[in-house]
DNA sequence: TCTGCAAAAAGTGTATACAGTTTTTGGCTT
DNA sequence: AAGCCAAAAACTGTATACACTTTTTGCAGA
């Protein structure tokens, strides 16, 4: 019934098309292709996809509403420059589900999730020790993302997953260190208390993984190019 | 700088077509005036609103990103109709988020923001009283909003309202027998914990509400107007 | 040389046009 | 009379056209 294809012709047809170029620039962003502020001008990336003005507004749209770039009226569409303030709430909520998450994980979770779980971290630690540092940073998210998608929760896998990306664009801005390869580390000693059925355990090092993510992070820096007048003032 | 309108004349202007639109259908949506399932033809709401389907098109857009619609292929776009299922994980998300919403406010509520929900609450037993019911099904979820935004977070004041939105239409769905009566008297209870001051019990006390709400619907009933033929054999 | 302004270029916001699909309608067969 | 198929109508998906705004360019004046 709600097949998304039932036509083998159908590869690339019917709205998959703006889908594709959300996914795109998502990707784009979230790995640093595109710098925080850059013009995304309609006519340009409509070039560049092969398609009209028409679906890259949708794919635009869409993006503006997942926070991931911003649409000054008739000026066109920025890549966004999220504030500390707005980083510091995004991480506050994202304590708040993961907590919550990470404790009914504990108590719900089966021998196949677990192994799930094991198998990811597996992938982040082979990551990070080949230098793979795009792969990598998809690997850290995702293992949130993994655990909401494991609850059975969508609802819960999807909301965590725009924040996350939000995450990434939120760390390439304001990073200081690279602390990236902490998180790998973190993660398996979260999965080390979720395996020992440690529930306090388990969340405390959650919502310290994601302070610690937080702290790495200079958040009350000055934005770069935000405004030049102001910086030399 | 972020101005909504440097312009005076700019009353209806630039992209706040769409959002009115937007606007307008989740009211609807949500004040249950568009049933769940019913079709959102194009050009009717086009012309209804006056402008071409360009704008009706990318309001659907926004309407489905916030699953408060959806889109089939080729086919239009619906009113959604969350499953039991959905629910669940919907009213699963609000408790993790608002039992720590709930607890940070115990813990850093001024005086004010405190005298601001003794407003809203006192506004919510006027509702209920006069038998207003859409303005109380308003206010009630606003109550939730409210204490999101009074806590200086606006990301998780924008998830929970879009939450509470999808809630709305599953609450409208699923609703058996009229249980919104309570809801004031919880938030009022929740309130009083607040001022004492009491952190276990308000925190107690909200996930106990969201509970209550969740268990008065009964979300394991088979979907009306799902399919004839099932209904029938 | 630098400032200021006007024309041109580029870009966004909305409407319309057109191709392809789905749904409906109406008649034909059994 | 009921079921089925074909033509028509309605609708979605995408591209294009046009008005209006912003930005850039280039020239004149101080």
């Amino acid at each position: 019934m709600t097949s998304p294809s039932k036509d083998p012709r159908n590869c690339m047809d019917t709205t998959t098309a703006t889908r594709s170029i959300v996914d795109a620039l998502t990707k784009a962003i979230v790995e640093h292709r595109l710098h925080p502020g850059s013009k995304l001008a309609e006519q340009k990336l409509a070039d560049h996809f092969g398609v009209s003005r028409t679906l890259v507004r949708q794919a635009l749209f869409q993006l503006a509403q997942k926070r991931l770039i911003r649409m000054e009226p008739a000026r066109g569409a920025f890549v966004a420059t999220p504030s500390g303030e707005e980083a510091k709430q995004v991480f506050a909520v994202r304590r708040m589900l993961e907590a919550e998450m990470t404790r009914n994980f504990v108590r719900n979770a089966t021998k196949a999730q677990i192994q799930a779980l094991h198998e990811h971290v597996a992938q982040e630690k082979a990551a990070v020790q080949r230098g793979d540092v795009a792969g990598r940073t998809d690997l850290l998210g995702d293992f949130h993302v993994r655990m909401a998608e494991l609850m059975g929760n969508p609802v819960l896998g999807q909301i965590l997953g725009e924040l996350i990306s939000r995450c990434s664009l939120i760390t390439l801005m304001y990073q200081s260190d690279n602390a990236a390869e902490h998180s790998a580390e973190d993660h398996a000693a979260i999965l080390k208390a979720i395996v020992a059925k440690d529930e306090t355990l388990a969340v405390q090092l959650m919502e310290d993984h994601l302070s610690h993510v937080e702290a790495s992070l200079t958040l009350d820096r000055k934005l770069p190019n935000s405004d030049i007048a102001m910086a030399l003032a």
